[in-house]
DNA sequence: ATGTGC
């Protein structure tokens, strides 16, 4: 601290800072000059490049942005060998925040009609902010170790979704080696009852429709046409993911000086992925990554009631993935534990982890916008940096105060109906939170992230009508 | 992000 970050621009996408001090390996930030953060999150990119067994460099995305610990919109992977760290800042507090896409067989002037009345169904089906009450109502502790353990899989087998979607989630709808036994007491309890719930902040619900396509032959893969209708869901594991962030910080500050470990940063708290702290926090972790992916496929089910019952229309799943996760990972032949914050995976085209009927195509990647912009589908590529990540969506560049002084919530509900985009919100001030002013440009930041070779763009989604967290 | 903040 309290001195300037050299930056070294080496093209039009990407920067770079020279190890000095503590680094261990350079940062390299993947985004345009207008995208560059405030000193604070560069400074935390320089932090996480001296964290013990970080291999390559500490990444950052072009929606970077100042975070817990670790930068949002962050990359770094450690070699599990050499005593490489696991780091829950390196995750976050919303463990498994991710997106889900599901595409209608509708195209949106047949749907215009009745975009209201859906709207107001939802609103009533879709429980979020800080109301209790979740779709899902877990009969005791038995389903929430189902829950945990199995993810988006249990729920199918619960009869909440089709063995279909589970082909197109990430991980096939379940991390294997999700540890119960690790989540704490607070966190089940918290648990119990929100599965199936939005949350709130820049959490939604979005209707939308296909604007553009950029790739034909791989948005036809993904199931996607111009014109068609859609649904984006963009949400976590609620207040479990948060508690068992919350644990395993703590556990992790009391054994750092066991393990010899000093960071810049206490938000930096890690212990080896190779060690008992480790291995619990990467248990509980997966258990909350199986608990989102749950959540997700039960707003899915319940979206998918309600465009049954008002439109007679199906919707079949594009893709589920997180943008907030670390996840053990071969490349080139070492085992690395690979943090990304606000960072989604981007596997490209033939890689072994995707399904059969995507192989040509590769991963969908889901990018959502701010309320009333543009959200995107992308695609990973070959050879992409970072350990096969890209951009997770618009980055904050103002705080929700700022946000919520700026306009009133029914002043942005009038703007966005202005403009054709129906608003069913939780509160005035959440909506008003969530302007987006508050945001950086979701298309700029698309942009950027293609251009640094992070990912190709597929598809450009603009929202029909929001149901807002 | 979060039964919002040490």
């Amino acid at each position: 601290m309290g001195y300037a970050i050299q930056l070294v621009q080496e093209t039009p996408y990407r920067f770079r800072i020279e190890r000095h001090g503590p680094m261990r390996v350079p940062g390299v930030i993947l985004a345009s000059r207008e995208l560059l953060p405030e000193d604070q999150a560069l400074q935390q990119v320089v932090n996480v490049a001296t964290l013990p067994g970080i291999v390559r460099a500490s990444y950052a995305m072009p929606d970077l942005h100042w975070g817990y610990g670790f930068p949002i919109g962050g990359v770094a992977a450690t070699d599990i060998t050499a005593g490489g760290v696991v780091s829950p800042g390196g995750v976050g507090f919303d463990i498994s925040c991710g997106v889900r896409l599901l595409v209608a067989d509708m195209d949106r002037d047949l749907l215009a009609p009745r975009m209201t009345r859906l709207l107001d169904r939802l609103d009533h089906v879709i429980p979020r902010g800080a109301a209790r009450g979740a779709v899902w109502h877990l009969t005791g502790r038995t389903q929430l170790e189902g829950v945990l353990s199995d993810g988006a899989r249990y729920a199918v087998e619960q009869g909440h979704g089709v063995a279909r979607d589970l082909e197109r989630c990430e991980d096939f709808g379940a991390v294997a080696d999700a540890d119960v036994s690790q989540v704490g007491s607070r966190a089940m309890e918290r648990g119990l009852n929100q599965v199936g719930s939005l949350g709130s902040g820049n959490h939604f619900l979005e209707i939308q429709a296909v604007e553009e396509v950029y790739d034909e032959a791989v948005a036809a893969a993904f199931g996607l046409r111009r014109g068609q209708v859609c649904v984006m869901i963009h949400c976590g594991s609620r207040g479990l993911g948060h508690q068992i962030c919350t644990d395993h910080v703590r556990a992790m500050e009391k054994v750092m000086p066991h393990y010899g470990i000093t960071v810049p940063d206490r938000q930096l708290a890690c212990a080896p992925v190779d060690s008992s702290e480790g291995r619990a926090y990467l248990g509980a972790m997966a258990a909350a990554a199986n608990y989102g992916r749950a959540n997700r496929q039960l707003l899915g089910e319940a979206t998918r009631r309600a465009f049954a019952d008002l439109a007679d229309c199906g919707l079949d799943l594009v893709y589920d993935v997180s943008h907030n996760l670390a996840k053990i990972e071969t490349h080139d032949g070492a085992r690395l534990c690979v943090h990304r914050k606000g960072a989604t995976r981007a596997l490209p085209p033939y890689h072994p982890d995707l399904p059969a009927d995507l192989a040509p195509a590769g991963q969908p990647v889901l990018i959502p916008g701010t309320m009333g912009t543009a959200s995107y589908v992308l695609t990973g590529v070959p050879g992409g940096e970072a350990f096969h990540s890209t951009c997770h969506g618009a980055g904050r560049t103002q705080s929700r105060h700022q946000a919520a002084r700026s306009i009133t919530g029914e002043q942005l509900r009038d703007r966005l109906e202005a403009q054709g985009i129906v608003v069913r919100g939780a509160t005035w001030r959440g909506l008003a939170e969530e302007t987006p002013t508050a945001y950086k440009d979701v298309d700029t930041v698309v942009t950027a992230s293609e251009g640094a070779g992070l990912c190709r763009k597929v598809a450009r989604l603009v929202p029909l009508g929001v149901v807002k967290g």
